[in-house]
DNA sequence: CAACTTGTAACCGCATTAGTTACATCAATC
DNA sequence: GATTGATGTAACTAATGCGGTTACAAGTTG
């Protein structure tokens, strides 16, 4: 399962989009609605910020959009927080004196490869727009 | 990330379908192959069979496939070795008195919904066959 | 009976996760 | 310029899930 990273994230990235008063949107204000604790704020907003998706400043409260919410793809967000790794784990050092262990790992590369992609094509389709229109029915 | 008891599930099913020898098939024999535990071999057999896709006996050496190749999915096998869970995991217990908190879970699961059916469905294109194909080229 | 097998329970070490404490650094305000 | 309050990070902890392993019950075969 993915972790709840994307979903904190998103969380985040709703508050920021929809939040006027940038003095509110403290790490400390953030985790009173995650339900969480600010440091858990920061550290998936540091990640945010390495990927350019928000803007803020050391001592100065609040954090900034820096593209608009529909150029915001979930998948920008996915790949933000989450270690770039295949979606599916292949074991380690099968026999490669077996027909089969000598080429699983190869075919599953092949075989998951796509359905990986399936899942980042819905993720890319997705924007942080189309969050907000939902949450906001 | 999948753990690789896909993986594995995959790599015994392929040693069963293409294994004549039905004395060779031990889980002993097999975790050979697949470079592991036989126990771990087991473990994933039973889960295998629960969800009637192989057969056994205790006591008597070897697998067999309850259905042919093309008529076991990739999704099918997902589901045998994996607990039933969302894709995607949420965050609990966001603030019902904000307005992002109060509406962030069931949005979150509209969003995700989409994202899983994409993946599924790739997974139910892919069968068992398919990788045979793909492991003898 | 002896030598095998499958099936499972139980435990271990490791990695990852979310939560937490602590603190360095910076900015705004009195 | 000292105080206050913010971000940014390092470091630690508890809980969880994973694969690997030992042990053993129960069955089959020769």
């Amino acid at each position: 399962m993915v972790n709840s990273r994307v979903s904190v994230a998103i969380h985040i990235l709703s508050l920021i989009a929809t939040t006027n008063d940038a003095n509110q949107l403290t790490s400390d204000w953030i985790a009173g609605s995650v339900n969480t604790n600010p440091v858990v704020i920061r550290r998936i907003s540091s990640q945010l910020k390495k990927a350019n998706l928000i803007a803020s400043n050391p001592g100065v409260a609040g954090y900034q959009l820096v593209k608009e919410p529909k150029d915001i793809t979930l998948l920008d967000i996915y790949r933000a927080v989450q270690a770039p790794e295949e979606l599916f784990a292949i074991h380690d050092n099968p026999n490669p004196e077996c027909a089969v262990g000598q080429r699983i790992q190869s075919t599953l590369n092949n075989v998951y490869h796509s359905v990986q992609r399936a899942m980042e094509d819905k993720l890319t389709e997705e924007t942080l727009q189309d969050v907000l229109d939902q949450l906001f029915h």
